[in-house]
DNA sequence: GATGAATGAGGGTTCATTCAT
DNA sequence: TATGAATGAACCCTCATTCAT
C-alpha cells in the first residue's frame, strides 16, 4: 500500500513555512538548502524541483509576507474613531507579532541589511504609508488628535509592536515568560495602546485590548 | 622609504570595525572571513593571526558593544527630574543609533536569532534593567510620573530608539533622507521624547532635544 | 553508449583500498583527502559523499583490518598437534603480511603512535590473546612443548611475521628481491617456523611450510 | 639580571630530542614546526634559524639515529663465544628499545613508508649486515651453531627486539605494565635470548640477561 | 515527480616559511 | 640572534545546484 503522497500545494506550503522559520533564524546565507528541505520534510533534490534557487525562494518568501501584511495592517480609508482605529491596529499588530514572530523577524532582518531585495518593492510600502498619513493628518486637521509627525508616528508603532517579535528572546527573559509559553499579548497591547493614545491626547479605551 | 605598516592596535581596530559592519549586515554565517579581511584591509591569513576563529570574533564584537552600551545607556542612580532623565536617555540612545547603526543592528540580529551567544551574559542585562525599574518605580511612588509597567516602558523606549538603526533603510526611504546623509536626529528625538513623556504625563522639555 | 559508472560497492571498495595503502604509507595526518580521492579514482567532493570525515575513514579502515584478522589469526580452541598448529599460524600470518603488507603496516603505525584509535577496541584483543594463552598453557601442562611465556611467545611470533610487512623495503633490499616481485614466502616461513618450533623443543614439520 | 641563554649546542640538542619524539609519534607530516619548537622550548621562528627545513631536520634526525646504532649494534669482528655474542647483542638491543623507544619507532616508521629518505643511505646498512653474516657463517662453518639463514636470522632478531619499542602500547597493555613505568627488560631479554639461542642449538647463558 | 550521486566553488583554518625589526 | 608579523599554499569539509535514472 503506497503511502499517501503530499500534494504539490502541501509541499509548496511546507517549503514556505520552512523558509519563513529558517530564514528568520539564520538568514539567507546561514540557512542551507539541506536544512530547508529537512524542515519541509522533503529531500534536497526534491526541493530544487520546486524552487529555482535559494535566493528566489528567499525573495518569494519575503513578498509573501509583505502581501499578507498589506491585508492586515492598515488604517481604514474611512475611519471612525481614531482611538478605536489606533487601538485595533496595535492589537492586530501585536497579536501577529506574538503568533508569527518568524515572519516579523525575517522582515526585520531583510530591512536591517539594507533591504537589497525588498527595496525593489517599496513603491507599495510608500502607498500604504501615504494613505495612513492622510488619515492621520485628517484627524489632526479636525482636531481629533494632537499633532504628530504622521510618518514617524507610524514608524514608532511599527517599532514597538515588532519589538515583541524581534526581541522575543529578551522580552521572554525580562518578563519571565517560560520557553514553552507564548508571550501574553494582553499587557503588551494595553501598555502599547496607552503609549500611543496618550501621545495623541486620547484616553485609552477601557479594557478591550486584552487578549 | 618604506610604507609605514599599520600598528597592531590599528589592525585590531580595523578588524573590530569590519566585524561590526559586516556581521551587522549579513550575520555570522553570512559573513566570510574573506569579506572580513578585505573590509579590514588585510589578508585572510593575516586575519587569522589576530583572531582565533570567526565565532570568537563574533562573540568578542558583541561583548564589546554591550560593554560600551553599559556606559552609555542607563538611568542615573540618583536621578533628579524624570523628564530630563528620560529625555537625556532617549537623546543619547537615538544619537547612538544614528551614528553607529551597525552596532545596533548587530545586537538586534543576535537577539532575533535567540541570542545564543549573548544569552550567557544576560545576568548583567537583568541588573541594569532592575536598577532602572527601581528608579521608575520611585518616580511613580512619589507621584512624579503616571504609573507605567517599568520593564515594558524600558523595552518600548529601546524598541523605538533602536528602530532608527535597525530600519534605517526604510526610515531613510520614508523620511526622504538621501543615501549620503545620516538621518536627522532632531525631529526623531523630539517625537520620541514627546511620545514617552506624554505616556508619563509629563510635558516635553522645550526645544533641547534637537541635534 | 555511456560509460558504465562504478557501482556504490565498487567505489566503497576503492576508497577502502586507497585508505589502507595511503594511510599505511603516510599515516592519518600525512594523507590528504585529495590523495585518497585520487587513489580511489574519484573527486575530493565525491569522497566526502561516501565518508563523513577523514578521521572516521581512518577508524573504519583500522577496524576493518582488525575484524578481518580476527577470522584469520588464532589458535584452534581444540588444537591437535602443537607443531602443526603453530606452523599453520605462522604460515597464514606470513602469507598475509606478504600479500597485504599495507594492512600490517597501517596497524603497526597505529600501535606505534600509542593506538589512540585502536585502544578503545582492545578488549577484543585481550580476549584473543587469553584464548591463545590458554591453549599454549595446555600444551605446556601436558608436556607437549617446552615452557614459554605465553604472551611473549605470541608477541614474538607477531613481531617476526609482521616484520616482513613493516620492513618490507629493507627486507627486499637485504634479500635482493626486485621491486616488481613480492617477497618469497617459502624461505621466510621455513626460517620463522623453525625459530619458534625449536623454541618449543619441537621438530619442524618437513617441507610443508613452503608456499 | 639576564636569564641564562641556552647555548647553541643545547638548543641543537633540544631540537634533536624534540624531533625524535615528535616525528616518532606523528611522523613527518603529522608534526608541525610549531609543535617541534614548543617541544624544544624555542619559538617557531627561532627553530627556522637552526634548521633549514622540516624535511631536512627529519633526514638529519634519522641519520643521527642510524649513526648511533652503528656504534651499538654489531657482532664483534673477532667474536668469541657465539652464545655470549648473540645474548649481548640482544640485551643491548632490548635495553635500547625500552630506554629509547622513540628512536626505534621513528626508524620503523621511515622504513614502513618505503624508506624514501633512508634508502639513500643503505650502503652502510648492507656493509653492517654483510659483516655480521660473515661472522654467523663462520660459526656455522665451524660447527659452533646450527645452520641458519644469516640475513633472516639478523632480521628476526631485529624484528623481535624492535617490537617492544614499536608495539610498546600493546605490550604494556598485554603485560600489564602501568603507564608510568618502563617495560621490565629482564623477562623480555630472557625470552628473546632463549628463542634465538635455541634456534642455534645453543644453551641459554644462565641468568645474566636480566636487567 | 522523485532521488541517490556527483561536482565546482568556496568556506574556515593551518602551516612552513620568510620578512622586518 | 631572536621574534612578532605576514603570507601563499594547502587542507578538510560544506554547499547549491545539476545529473542520471
Amino acid at each position: 500500500m503506497k503511502q499517501t503522497r503530499k500534494s504539490r500545494a502541501e509541499i509548496r506550503q511546507a517549503i514556505l513555512d520552512a523558509a519563513i522559520s529558517e530564514f528568520a533564524r539564520e538568514g539567507l546565507e546561514g540557512t542551507s538548502t539541506q536544512t530547508l528541505a529537512k524542515a519541509a520534510g522533503i529531500t534536497k533534490a526534491q526541493l530544487h524541483y520546486y524552487i529555482s534557487s535559494k535566493e528566489e525562494l528567499y525573495e518569494d518568501t519575503l513578498l509573501h509576507i509583505v502581501e499578507l501584511w498589506k491585508g492586515l495592517f492598515f488604517f481604514s480609508a474611512d475611519p471612525g474613531d481614531p482611538a478605536r482605529e489606533i487601538a485595533d491596529y496595535i492589537a492586530r499588530k501585536v497579536h501577529h507579532a506574538i503568533e508569527f514572530p518568524d515572519a516579523s523577524r525575517l522582515f526585520a532582518r531583510e530591512v536591517a541589511r539594507g533591504a537589497p531585495v525588498l527595496r525593489q518593492h517599496w513603491a507599495g510600502l510608500q502607498d500604504n504609508v501615504n494613505l495612513a498619513s492622510g488619515v492621520i493628518e485628517g484627524w489632526i486637521a479636525q482636531g481629533q488628535i494632537q499633532p504628530v509627525h504622521p510618518v514617524m508616528f507610524q514608524m514608532n508603532i511599527w517599532a514597538v509592536t515588532q519589538h515583541y517579535a524581534e526581541y522575543e528572546a529578551q522580552a521572554r527573559f525580562l518578563l519571565g515568560t517560560p520557553d514553552d509559553e507564548k508571550l501574553d499579548p494582553g499587557p503588551i497591547i494595553a501598555e502599547v495602546t496607552e503609549l500611543f493614545l496618550r501621545r495623541c491626547g486620547l484616553q485609552p479605551i477601557p479594557d478591550e485590548a486584552s487578549s
